[in-house]
DNA sequence: CTAGGGTTAG
């Protein structure tokens, strides 16, 4: 009978059912007296409930019958005393002990660094380790890795855990692999990983997540397959979390249908996580349908979360009504939307251009919340993009300035963008001006720019690209597109060669289509045609717009002969358009050369025929 | 049968 007792007390302590081992366990054993086996069960229910009062209680119970000095019970308790955050009850505890042992200081340790005290538990680490009163064991090891940040001081310990032969243990081993990965060194956390020697499915998880955090979800696919082709290990639903998501951001739609199949094969019902992984790689993958029908399947699996990836996946696939229904169903699971659902809402409907639903939800929500996340604030702000809606972009600004939110990089940007494209450039400027010290982050300066170019306010918008460059902020690619584009609105063609070449020489950028596009414009515009085809020789793969450009500008300024070159390499790129070719032709007749123009109209004309169904081409 | 360690979604 008592031992029954017992059994249930074990399973239901390490299953989580925890309240109720201890209840239960505290009814049955005023019968009976307690040994070796009663505590440590109910003290783990403790620590997992964070229940200090009733440890404390147990506490108590342990010195009155004479049970602290069993390793166990004792070990048990300075765990507890951890896990509900009593550090210093727990490293008094430690002191009391008759005689520590591994397990109690390795209980102290991962406590420590549990709650934080990393620097108390590197240092006993080391002097467990060198007086050796307990010693440390691989448990040790694998638990101070756990916390480690950099990859200097995860070294040192791999270094440690080499000399002391734990490093092919499966755990140190596992531990190593995701040190590494946290450390952002994926190459090396693969080369550990290649060293495990029985790797546990928590090791694979281990790596393919690394892959994850490190952005490389290429690779995640190869091993995936590796443990279900060369392992004896199945994979669990971390695995199929990890699986799905790594086929979210490669949206690789074919592959996690397979990963979707397995997970049915395998368990029949979704888990929580597993199902909300699959909603959001289906959303993303553009398949709402699927997604929605996951979220259905889910019923009784779904929680807050779960909710919300559902509700952003039918908004990013322009689904509102669905959104707007699953919005609404919320509270009939006895769920509240918190503020990632806002959020979904209100920058779904912001990013649809539906500005009026977005601040039927902000009025919503502002009516339950006291103060808005900054989020959804610069969304608002994304979608007051005219003067039609400059009333609410200023309604937004006045809530910025109640939470107290104009020193954020972000919102201060948002808010200048909005101004500019509402054609405010005055309001856009005095928050520019009024934040000091000025961002690093680019982005802030090229809404300023590239406000003014659209403007045509050149001037003032190299005046702040030339702020930029006295701040020492890295511009980036976007910063000279706007720039450029600044100087070709307003037709200043010394700055944009003057700023072409520097985003070249100083800065080592490789111009892109755009700022090639820019230059092009505005060389041909002042009939620089020569220069304007050295740029284009630039590229690497030249595209059929900018030599749209050259010929436009040879046409204009009638120069036949890059004209013809020009004509030339469009007649290559887009074989099957005859605008080119009329066009040169028209350069050809205002310069009275109408043999030249006779013979393109009969390469028109072939190629006409060529186009006609049934006529066969002769190359 | 009891203590200590590595992996998870918006």
């Amino acid at each position: 009978m008592i031992n029954l007792t017992r059994h249930r007390v074990t399973n239901l302590a390490t299953n989580g059912v925890s309240l109720d081992a201890v209840l239960y366990t505290r009814r049955h054993y005023s019968a009976h007296s307690p040994d070796k086996f009663t505590f440590p069960p109910l003290l783990k229910s403790c620590a997992k409930l964070g229940d200090a009062t009733q440890g404390r209680t147990l506490h108590a119970q342990i010195i009155k019958t004479g049970f602290f000095v069993d390793y166990f019970a004792a070990t048990a308790l300075v765990s507890m005393y951890m896990k509900v955050k009593q550090t210093k009850d727990a490293l008094n505890l430690l002191d009391e002990m008759p005689e520590r042992s591994v397990a109690s200081v390795n209980a102290a340790v991962s406590g420590l660094l549990e709650n934080g005290f990393c620097g108390e538990a590197f240092r006993m680490f080391g002097e467990a380790r060198v007086c050796g009163f307990a010693g440390t064991n691989s448990v040790t090891v694998a638990s101070v890795l756990g916390s480690v940040e950099d990859v200097e001081g995860g070294m040192q310990m791999h270094c440690l855990a080499m000399k002391s032969g734990f490093e092919m243990e499966v755990y140190v081993g596992t531990s190593l692999v995701s040190m590494y990965s946290r450390c952002g060194e994926w190459v090396l956390a693969a080369r550990m990983f290649e060293k495990v020697a029985h790797k546990s499915v928590v090791t694979y998880n281990a790596f393919i997540s690394g892959l994850m955090e490190n952005g490389v979800p290429r690779l995640v696919p190869s091993v995936f397959n590796l443990m279900r082709k060369f392992s004896d290990e199945e994979p669990n639903d971390v695995t199929f979390v990890n699986a799905v998501s790594a086929s979210a951001s490669l949206l690789h739609l074919q592959y996690a249908r397979q990963i979707h199949g397995l997970v049915m094969k395998k368990t029949f019902r979704f888990d929580t996580m597993v199902g909300t992984a699959l909603i959001d790689m289906y959303s993303k993958c553009r398949c709402w349908k699927s997604a929605y029908s996951v979220f259905t399947e889910m019923k009784d699996a779904r929680n807050l979360i779960s909710w919300n990836s559902a509700i952003s996946g039918m908004m990013i696939n322009g689904q509102h009504e669905v959104a707007v229904e699953l919005f609404e169903q919320l509270d009939s699971e006895g769920l509240k939307p918190d503020s990632v659902t806002w959020n979904s809402m209100i920058s779904g409907f912001s990013q649809l251009g539906k500005v009026n639903e977005a601040f039927k939800f902000f009025e919503r929500m502002m009516s339950i919340v006291v103060v808005p996340s900054l989020k959804c604030l610069t969304s608002l702000l994304s979608a007051c993009s005219d003067i039609w809606v400059l009333k609410n972009g200023k309604e937004i600004h006045g809530h910025v300035i109640k939470a107290a939110a104009e020193r954020d990089t972000f919102v201060s940007t948002s808010l200048m963008d909005m101004y500019m494209k509402c054609g405010l450039s005055l309001w856009a400027r005095r928050i520019f001006d009024g934040f000091e010290p000025k961002p690093k982050d680019p982005v802030f300066w090229n809404v300023m720019i590239s406000g003014y170019g659209k403007h045509g306010e050149c001037k003032a918008a190299i005046e702040i690209f030339d702020l930029l460059r006295e701040e020492k902020v890295e511009p980036s690619l976007a910063t000279f597109t706007a720039v450029l584009s600044a100087c070709s609105h307003c037709g200043d063609v010394e700055k944009g060669m003057k700023f072409f070449s520097l985003m070249q020489e100083e800065y080592g950028f490789k111009p892109r289509i755009d700022h090639i596009g820019c230059m092009v414009d505005l060389l041909c515009r002042f009939g620089r045609l020569r220069e304007a085809k050295e740029v284009i020789d630039q590229m690497s793969e030249p595209s059929s717009s900018v030599y749209s450009s050259l010929l436009g500008a040879c046409k204009q300024h009638l120069d036949p002969v890059l004209g013809e070159e020009a004509a030339t390499k469009l007649g290559e790129l887009e074989p099957e358009n005859p605008a080119p070719l009329v066009i040169l032709s028209s350069i050809y007749a205002a310069l009275e050369r109408w043999e030249d123009v006779e013979s393109i109209r009969r390469v028109i004309d072939e190629k006409q025929l060529v186009k006609l169904p049934g006529v066969s081409s002769s190359g």
